[in-house]
DNA sequence: GATAAGTTTCAAAACAATTTGAAGTATGTG
DNA sequence: CACATACTTCAAATTGTTTTGAAACTTATC
């Protein structure tokens, strides 16, 4: 006989989760979990699933296979509440935390791949780079040029990403602030 | 009469054209987006819809909508070529001036439009801190502090958007070289 | 170990995005 | 101007993704 908590979302709550919703959609994830996510965020105890399903009007499926897709990025923890039978739920509140783990995972992996097809697409050319037709091997030419850009672009990204997520272990805020202000010195901007 | 060329794609074209049109999907845009850009891209003469639609196998249909697509993100550019009739198509080639467009207009749109959120969510909650009861109270003040990290984050986000973007008209990759030596002696990294 | 509360799974349904191809439009040519 | 070529549009079809809800499963409790 719980507080059976109607309790309908306020507005900065409704807000909130679908504005994550939307940026975590547009991020590649589902919409459903940046919802999820912004709810436990918002919420000062943890909350059950059925929580959940009540607040978002999602099918208790839903809520489960979300809450699965959130822990297994480390973004929402399962927690022991005193007393009670079912799971509770709350969420990562580091933000840069979350946000290095993800990077390293994903955007790493994504990365990590398309350097080696570019690395994989650069040794195929090298024979043609010598073929005996002039047009072959001018084609050869600028390809391998172009690939190369391509592939040291890809090569950069993983190097940004990856002192990113070394240092927002902690939190990378003052990293970035530094850099923002170490790159004003370089390039000027307008105010 | 002109060759009607055939011309099979080279295994470096087919690779190249594959793996950028699957990030270009894991970052949001269609993936014969990414193909069509990387076959232009990797071509040393222009080339007319015809040829992208013989050489990826796209409907005429597609292979339209894909160009003026790429075209309103100025990434390909329409040329004209002595004495032909069609239309032909090049890639951009500077690959830094094509990311930075894309962060300006629409990771820019969407970090914005989520900051605005965060910030009428933070003065919705204005009354509610001053709440008589209690437990609202305490629930306004900390949603108020959560909001505010989110909306802190976003504001981060853009700033350093902003700095890669008006850095990048010409060429970033100095000023995130620059960045990366600088955080090397922030925080130590493994080698 | 029977029951009940809670959770997960998964096939089917709903929904969303992309692609096609044929009809329509525009433009240059004889 | 009539024709042919190139390009665009769009409704229908295809393909892909997300959500549902009911059945299967787990686990705590009596």
């Amino acid at each position: 006989m719980a507080a059976k908590d109607k309790h309908a979302l306020w507005p900065s709550e409704a807000a909130v989760s679908d504005v994550v919703g939307r940026l975590i959609e547009f991020w590649g994830f589902k919409r459903n979990m940046g919802r999820v996510w912004a709810i436990l965020y918002l919420s000062p105890e943890p909350m059950s699933a059925d929580d959940l399903r009540q607040a978002l009007r999602l099918s208790s499926g839903a809520v489960s296979m979300t809450l699965s897709e959130l822990a297994r990025w480390g973004v929402v923890r399962k927690v022991w509440v005193q007393g009670e039978r079912r799971d509770f739920f709350t969420a990562e509140v580091q933000l840069w935390r979350m946000i290095s783990r993800v990077f390293n995972e994903r955007e790493k992996a994504e990365i990590g791949y398309a350097i080696e097809a570019f690395d994989e697409a650069l040794a195929s050319l090298e024979k043609l780079r010598s073929s005996p037709d002039p047009k072959t091997r001018a084609r050869a030419e600028l390809q391998h040029q172009r690939i190369k850009q391509l592939a040291d672009l890809a090569r950069l990204g993983r190097d940004l990403l990856d002192a990113l997520v070394s240092t927002a272990k902690l939190d990378a805020e003052p990293l970035v602030r530094f850099l923002l202000g170490a790159s004003r010195s370089t390039t000027p901007r307008a105010p």
